[in-house]
DNA sequence: GGCGCCTATTGAAACGTTTCAATAAAGCTT
DNA sequence: AAGCTTTATTGAAACGTTTCAATAGGCGCC
């Protein structure tokens, strides 16, 4: 059995005060005398009370925690996003309590009704890739929300956006910049919201011949297509890929054929990877702003639940494209330029 | 103002029955007719009743929440276990609230004071490295904990290690058995208790030379380091790093300077990064079980939670070395074997 | 038909706070 | 000195559950 812990009546009785008052001193609200404060203040470290943060959640209707539901956590992107999201909890006072829906929509429906039932004050969620009846179930909830990304537009919810379209947009501006024409596009959810815009954004810009392939988990498809898309008149002269364990995997692949980067082909990689400046040659890629998300998706929470009426934002945010060694020109063009001095 | 949900109240005053059978109906406890049940649950779901769990927890004692305090989640190990321990939870039926310490003791104390006011359950605690006030605080509240390596040995906790020992020597074995003797491992944390043991191990070791490199944060000092320690006559055959980052600092630079892997150096790399297997070539890493160190935790958790006055248990885990490609047999004993044939 | 024993149900206390309305004391104004 | 405001303090209600003791009805038994 455990020994029960100091209470706040703990507190008022050795300090010879009522309840209420003590609850005030230790609260700082209301008025107390300096003498009676001491008293109280006394008592309290005496005895080591500390504040019983559930039954001041029943009582205020305020847990001051926030759900927060995401897919995964070991990967590049969901990794640093999840230490920005409890980095800032500390500046907002409020705690975080994580769920991990595995991607699965069914899961996240059941931790995200979980989280409800534990009466958070607020969700930040990163949807799977079938959220309607989680968002239903938020929505209809009342509790604030904030949804990252995958999801472009519910008038229900405040959204924090990346800018996937403008994303794909400064990727191909930099390979056609370079001369490159013939751009393959390695994804791996087709699915995704998030990559379908990125796919969009590729097929309908003008002036190169895109391709997209659609890779298994496994990846083991990759050194035949890889081979195939590489060789030949036609060959693709810069990939992309979509995230890091797909980069990684093109890198080994590539590396296995014996195909040089950037001089046989130029690498751009979506998902800065932590190792993505230490490798060789250092990689090209577009940066997501996981710092600033989580800043945004904690501030518009905290917004929506100081005032649940007023309007919903959706904010977008920059990706930032970051030249390394993995792009150069193609190696025709490059060809063609020495053959003209 | 949100509107209220419905209540316990609302569900028996809509079933016509009193609040504690509908409380009994819902959690299964006490004896129910069938008649009453149905119109319970019927009432329940009508209204979309959804218990309070803070209610709950207050009532009981009991949170059903645990709390789990790591330094930071951004590298590969911590993000695995991170994510191992809330793949736990639900097998375990309990909710993780996360804290960061930053390695700070101080942030440690201030963020374990605050879970204990939200009255978890138990703790989780992956230790800074001046722990001794933060363990005086979770021994003193009575919380069961368990504590996640780092700390060797405290009758007040249940512990879950890993035997660094034995994977030093696991190393240095694989090391010699290739012909290594001279050996240069590269630390990031010297203070450490992990590290202090590792390094203990190597210099303790028979038939080796070791060398020990603590590095900075940059890694700014390694390619001096590493071309002075790599050339000569008395030049180190193989290279052991601390952590993932370490690991991706020394290949570059071996790179950088043009050594070759495995036929100039050798290296086996402490805590496999994600990237491990997929670089060329692949590494040999020594690889923290984090799955089952999570899994030990939680079972030594809710087994201190049911039996507070059991003995305290230590587990010790085995990491695993994994043998790949960037470890050979030195290069001056290959050349001695051609000669020989 | 009185007694005891199940079965089903309920009212009320308790968990540890916050907060509101009420009160008491004290100071000021006229 | 009566009336009014201000300043401190308090008792009690409320938050939404769980749980315990009490009760009432039904039933069998002698």
């Amino acid at each position: 059995m455990r020994k029960s812990l100091p209470t706040l009546r703990d507190v008022a009785l050795r300090a010879g005060v009522s309840i209420g008052t003590a609850s005030h001193v230790l609260n700082g609200k209301g008025i107390v005398s300096d003498a009676r404060r001491d008293l109280v203040l006394r008592a309290a470290t005496d005895i080591g009370y500390r504040a019983n943060r559930v039954a001041r959640s029943l009582r205020q209707r305020r847990t001051h925690v926030v759900g927060f539901c995401a897919p995964m956590i070991s990967s590049a992107y969901f990794s640093a996003f999840t230490e920005a999201v409890h980095e800032h909890s500390a500046v907002f006072e409020h705690h975080v309590m994580q769920v991990l829906s595995g991607g699965d929509p069914v899961q996240e429906f059941e931790r995200v009704e979980s989280l409800l039932s534990r009466q958070v004050d607020g969700i930040i969620l990163m949807p799977s890739a079938q959220p309607a009846a989680t968002l239903d179930l938020i929505a209809q909830s009342h509790v604030p929300a904030v949804i990252v990304d995958r999801i472009l537009a519910d008038e229900r919810f405040d959204i924090v956006l990346l800018d996937h379209e403008a994303a794909m947009r400064d990727v191909i501006a930099h390979l056609v910049g370079l001369g490159h024409e013939r751009i393959l596009f390695i994804v791996r959810h087709p699915d995704l919201v998030t990559t379908r815009v990125r796919i969009a954004t590729l097929l309908a810009a003008d002036g190169i011949k895109p391709e997209i392939l659609a890779t298994t988990n496994e990846h083991n498809d990759l050194p035949a297509a890889l081979s195939e898309r590489l060789s030949g008149r036609d060959a693709v002269t810069a990939i992309i890929t979509s995230n890091s364990i797909n980069t990684l995997w093109t890198l080994r692949t590539l590396r296995g054929l014996g195909i040089g980067i950037p001089d046989d082909v130029s690498i751009v990689a979506f998902d800065e990877p932590a190792w993505g400046e230490l490798v060789e040659p250092p990689l090209t890629v577009v940066r997501q702003p996981t710092g600033a998300i989580a800043g945004s998706a904690w501030r518009l929470l905290m917004e929506r639940i100081a005032a649940a009426a007023s309007p919903r934002s959706h904010i977008m945010l920059r990706n930032e494209l970051i030249v390394r060694g993995s792009t150069s020109e193609p190696r025709r063009s490059r060809q063609a330029r020495r053959s003209v001095r």
